[in-house]
DNA sequence: ATCATAGTCGTCTTCCTGACGATAAACACT
DNA sequence: AGTGTTTATCGTCAGGAAGACGACTATGAT
């Protein structure tokens, strides 16, 4: 089969964002509102095309920058700058995912401290940090009362899907402290831990853990009193990606 | 920014896929000669282009029977039948991954019990099997003592990451009986285990774990001896998709 | 001074794991 | 028939990890 461009269907090609933070003790995510049909007012993920010369991570550092300022983690670098996690999560393809045309739409997923209020991108109307079961509930409705429409496109998928991931990936990597400033306590880790997975942990046998599993966290000598009680010391993360021992998730 | 097709590149958008199996005690991997340029006489990973009106599953899917006549699992349906596992594995956009224009590719990841020789698929004028630390040792020498020429385009890494990925989901799923026929003995299924993993692992600590975790193993009654040695008891997989506990790679 | 809030250290029991001894049931020889 | 080889399966023991939970410590608030 020689080079023959009709040979092939074109595609449009795009990335779109799952960033995930945690927010007053609940795990939240970008969404923007949809300035334009399809789907016009409906909130969305944040994203947007693949530019001809670009990698589908650069398409989505460049993306995340625009909605929210962050700048995307060198994967090789160490985690000390500011920086938030970002990953590759999965590609969404189905045809008629977009009634416009064909898209395939390559998602990612992006852990960051919190922030303060997102600023809108280019193309949408308005941006907002919601808790994830808020965006995930579809047509039911909000703590307001109000009914609350589903996301956009197959966003609702996606979001869980990356919801799903983190969850996952917090067990047996440090991801978490991804959530967390560049100084941290163990206690603001626990948080982060159970904001995710949406459950309560002990907090002895957590400090217990996370102190004993090797390359974690390092300690930076400081202390706190931030979350009010007893002065707690601070950390920051260790070198280790993969935790051994894991953390477990509890079951039921 | 209303619909403009002018406004975003077109893309080609392909998948290629991983296809594992152990054979003779090794992990191998499924590899197709290119007939045609770029690469042509490389070997590379099966692949094609997804059609107008096809989801990426079905596009995968329809490549993998194309390849080598399995069928693919229906996701929904118990693993009884005796079609191959099959999931999405990630995807690769790098601008210059291929030298005549922009394609993005969707990799898949299959995992299919030995199988008969394959068979050639429409645009490869060969297709075998091979040890995925030969197709992976870029530029050196495979068995034989010729030259062995790097898989084409960026299928190294693709492969590498099948390979890393089905080495880390066999730890916590069920995922090691879709390279077993519908009924094994757990000696069969502890050398799935060895050939994936590259290690020996204890006979006695592995039985007691396998036939200890709730949901892994169901004993169908019969007994076999095709190993040689003591007959043993046939199992076929149960319905548990995720091990708890989980099955550890040794370290180190 | 007392209380509430967090953080940190220990203890105890249970479960999982790795190392490894011992037995069982087939086959291939002699 | 006996002997060795191979593979399967059961049991024992010690070390480590995890859940439950008691006890103590150091802050700020009333």
């Amino acid at each position: 089969m020689p080079y023959d461009p009709s040979a092939f269907p074109p595609f449009a090609v795009t990335v779109d964002l799952v960033v995930l933070t945690v927010r007053r003790h609940s795990l939240c995510a970008l969404a923007v509102r949809r300035g334009e049909p399809p789907f016009q007012g409906r909130w969305a993920l944040p994203g947007g095309f693949v530019r001809a010369d670009e990698d589908l991570s650069q398409a989505a550092a460049r993306e995340l920058a625009e909605e929210t300022g962050l700048r995307a983690h060198d994967p090789a670098a160490p985690a000390q700058d500011n920086g938030a996690h970002l990953e590759q999560l999965a590609t969404y393809g189905d045809p008629k995912r977009d009634p416009r045309m064909r898209v395939v739409s390559v998602a990612h997923l992006a852990l960051a401290p919190d922030l303060p209020a997102p600023r809108a991108g280019g193309d949408a109307s308005n941006a907002r940090w919601a808790p994830v079961e808020e965006l995930l509930q579809q047509g039911g409705y909000g703590r307001d009362g109000e009914p609350v429409a589903p996301l956009a496109f197959d966003h609702a998928q996606i979001l869980a899907d990356g919801v799903e991931r983190a969850r996952s990936k917090i067990e047996y990597s440090s991801l978490a402290t991804a959530f967390c400033t560049p100084e941290f306590t163990v206690g603001e880790l626990r948080r982060v831990y159970e904001a995710v997975w949406g459950v309560a942990l002990d907090p002895r046998n957590f400090h217990r853990k996370v102190t004993g599993t090797p390359g974690f966290l390092v300690p930076t000598g400081g202390t706190t009193t931030r979350q009010g009680g007893r002065p707690a010391q601070l950390f920051r993360a260790g070198g280790a990606t993969l935790l051994n021992p894991p953390m477990l998730r509890p079951e039921v």
